[in-house]
DNA sequence: TGGAAACATTTTAGGCCTAAAATGTTTCCA
DNA sequence: TGGAAACATTTTAGGCCTAAAATGTTTCCA
């Protein structure tokens, strides 16, 4: 009783985040867990697959995703907020990205504290053939979901986002 | 049209990792950034109440919290697999704890190629104030949610980790 | 108009994390 | 019984990430 672990249908022990829960621990904390280890999973098979298929890194594509949708650029600033990582962060993947290529940073002539950043053609070409793959491993991952619980996940989650944006 | 982003309610612009989305884009990759944004979220909120309050880590405490309610302790590779990092990380963040003389790591007799890693009197209260604030602060996060929101998405990222574990 | 404050970004120091190689131990079996 | 294979862990090299300090630019206002 003390020290069991909750297992699959096929009783394949399930060891995770949410192996430290006692009992009679709280609610809250049980769902919290139980978001860390589905996002860690996701995460990690993304990243995995990243490397394998394009040495690169999940930072990296999500840099690059976010300035596909802005052709005339973003803002260092802007990229720190949208990718919510510090802005220092942010820095070091663009040094990178220039380096490769992928990205092209040039400094604001109306306001010499800012760059602004957008894809290449080169980065362009890159980034639409790992987000063809992308999307389908997260299908893949996410697939066995029917619409309709999609739908009132995306729902519940959104909730939750409200939640932390006033609390 | 093009650069429209969702708002809030209150309309403060939302950025966040959703926002690299056209408007046709995949349902299943909504949901994954929508999951990815509450989990960034909330993680960032703990990990800098850790660090203002205990001058701790989020790895840290995850690590304390496993060994908590097994007072028989864990080794390294059962360390590794619940906290879902590699055994090389396990390693380090167990070098710190010793070194704080939070866990102690003693070699078994019955078989030298394996540490058995236990919370030490030292580290068990500590970790024992830590958990107390850190429900609290999970509870004030989440806590916006009906008990029978919780239920619900309890069972549906339940079927997300179902699919996960087949893929 | 000159200097304080705000702003955008980079640098720094240090922790987290991974994959792969290395090390040492145990098991297995020809 | 000796050596290959499996196993548990650590080391290595390198990328990600943060907070805080530093740098350079612009704005604001007394």
């Amino acid at each position: 009783m003390d020290n069991t672990v909750i297992t699959d249908a096929d009783s394949t022990p399930r060891l995770n985040h949410e192996t430290r829960l006692h009992e009679d621990d709280h609610h809250s904390i049980k769902l919290w867990l139980r978001l860390l280890t589905c996002s860690s999973l996701i995460e990690s098979r993304l990243r995995g697959a990243l490397r394998e298929e394009f040495d690169t890194t999940l930072p990296r594509f999500d840099f690059l995703a976010q300035l596909e949708r802005v052709p005339e650029g973003l803002t260092m600033g802007e990229l720190s907020r949208r990718l919510m990582v510090s802005g220092g962060n942010v820095s070091g993947i663009a040094a990178q990205l220039v380096g490769e290529g992928l990205v092209d940073r040039s400094p604001l002539p109306e306001n010499r504290r800012t760059f602004m950043v957008k894809l290449t053609p080169k980065g362009r070409k890159a980034f639409s053939r790992m987000a063809q793959r992308h999307e389908q491993w997260v299908i893949g991952l996410l697939g066995l979901l029917e619409p309709g619980e999609v739908d009132q996940l995306m729902g519940l989650l959104d909730r939750v986002k409200q939640g932390l944006h006033q609390a």
